[in-house]
DNA sequence: TGTACATCAGTGAACGCGCGTTCACTGATGTAC
DNA sequence: TGTACATCAGTGAACGCGCGTTCACTGATGTAC
């Protein structure tokens, strides 16, 4: 693939950054995301704490590359989890919601480092990286409401002849968006992600988009910070409710049965 | 009030107390909760990092008396939300939403301190009383399903005399609540706190209130840790309109207009 | 009201620890001829 | 294929720092007579 040429050198370099974010990752499993150390990661690596230095130039580089690469597998999980259900923006909504909080849960350490409290003496540096990849994240959201919104997604029109229409009344003409927003709303970045992939994408579709991203979260968050086990002895039972409310949300009903 | 008769020593012991908490939590708001430390709270209070000891005997006991209070100002702050609205469950619930996101946006190292990473080296001792302390918060909200839900809030016909019905169709019996949960799905403390103050009150009504919770959860989650301003100007507009939605899920509009 | 003793908040110094970062160095790997 | 030089991952020691906690102590506040 990208096996170009590496000397023996390089390919070690690669091995070596993959262990010393392999080992990261997983102090941060134990020790929570802000204890995170350069130090204990040589230890462990067998090295002098000095030596990463030739790796990264300082412990904030590490935490951004980490950072990055958390969005970018949790996005390409999101994208996977969204592309096993061609055709039925229900039965995606659903799929993702599942692997969202799959991934928070089996990963909790990763989830911590970009959806919980900042590391402590962490700055960002060049924050451009980051918000690309929390966008490459979102974007997986805003592709599965332009497909269930009428007129944008091509895959509309099948959508509809295999799902039912949810509500006892005829179908509504949209998703049910409460506002009307326009475009100024929105940060430009976002709302470029948007509308580079969907032209027609309508700034009422992005803001649902955002609720839609809340309402998965809230209860994944609690979840992953211990506060639904003390209440309730199977908390994905309540998250699957949930998400079979959020695809009305849609207009539409998962197409299969709930996956539990 | 409490003011049986304080030597001066002891109101003095009351007045550093409150100091050390208060510097706590500003520390905590300047450098995240993972920041909290003993010789600097000394510092500012001109005092010896030792002398601390006379006042908690380890780190981690201020840390458990800082969670404790502050689940008790949440739970406060919701409380006199919903009793500001008598007898009106969904404008009781618009008020507890604002409420929680005003709470968690201006003090959001409090937020963080329950609701984000556990502290590095912390271990709960008396799990015990931040356990009934976040029970007083969530209860809050179950009092207004209760309320909300038929046959068991005194409170309800007068709510319905005053409220609209939402749907176009005719009132469903129960506010929309998926599974049919049984009191064994829940944690016997969860379910006696309910209880007791309810005795008719339904598993599927506590489900529903954890869901809520969720909700509101999710967004604010998000805005504080600062995932929602890089895509949205006005995170604000977006969480009233899915307090709107969540009001529907009471099967009742809110009585007054939306608070922005 | 005055004296003798007990309490206890706060001092100051010390403990052992882990941290991020720098720096002159060594020695194996890679490159050019 | 062999030699001379350049690269650069990793060493080991040191820097200055802040941390939680302990301990013998001082001195003001409170209590009993």
């Amino acid at each position: 693939m990208d096996g170009v040429k590496l000397s023996r050198r390089e390919r070690l370099r690669v091995e070596t950054v993959r262990d010393i974010k392999e080992i990261a990752l997983r102090h941060m499993a134990e020790q929570g995301a802000a204890g995170l150390s350069l130090r204990a990661i040589a230890r462990e690596m067998g090295m002098t704490a000095g030596a990463l230095y030739s790796y990264y130039d300082t412990r904030d580089d590490l935490i951004t590359a980490l950072i990055v690469d958390v969005y970018d597998s949790l996005a390409q999980a999101l994208e996977a989890a969204r592309r096993s259900r061609p055709d039925d923006p229900a039965g995606q909504l659903e799929a993702v919601g599942v692997t969202y909080r799959e991934w928070a849960i089996g990963r909790s350490p990763e989830f911590q480092l970009v959806y919980g409290d900042p590391i402590p003496g962490y700055k960002v540096r060049d924050d451009g990286a980051e918000l690309a990849a929390e966008h490459r994240a979102c974007g997986v959201l805003i592709r599965i409401v332009a497909a269930a919104w009428p007129g944008i997604g091509a895959t509309r029109a099948a959508a509809e002849a295999t799902a039912e229409v949810t509500t006892g009344g005829p179908a509504r003409p949209a998703p049910a968006a409460a506002g009307s927003y326009t475009w100024s709303d929105f940060r430009p970045d976002f709302a470029a992600m948007a509308r580079t992939s969907f032209p027609d994408f309508p700034p009422d579709a992005a803001a649902l988009s955002l609720r839609i991203w809340g309402r998965l979260h809230g209860l994944v968050a609690l979840e992953v910070y211990g506060h639904l086990r003390p209440q309730v002895n199977d908390p994905a039972r309540l998250y699957g409710d949930e998400l079979r409310d959020l695809c009305e949300l849609l207009n539409l009903t998962p197409s299969g049965a709930p996956t539990a």
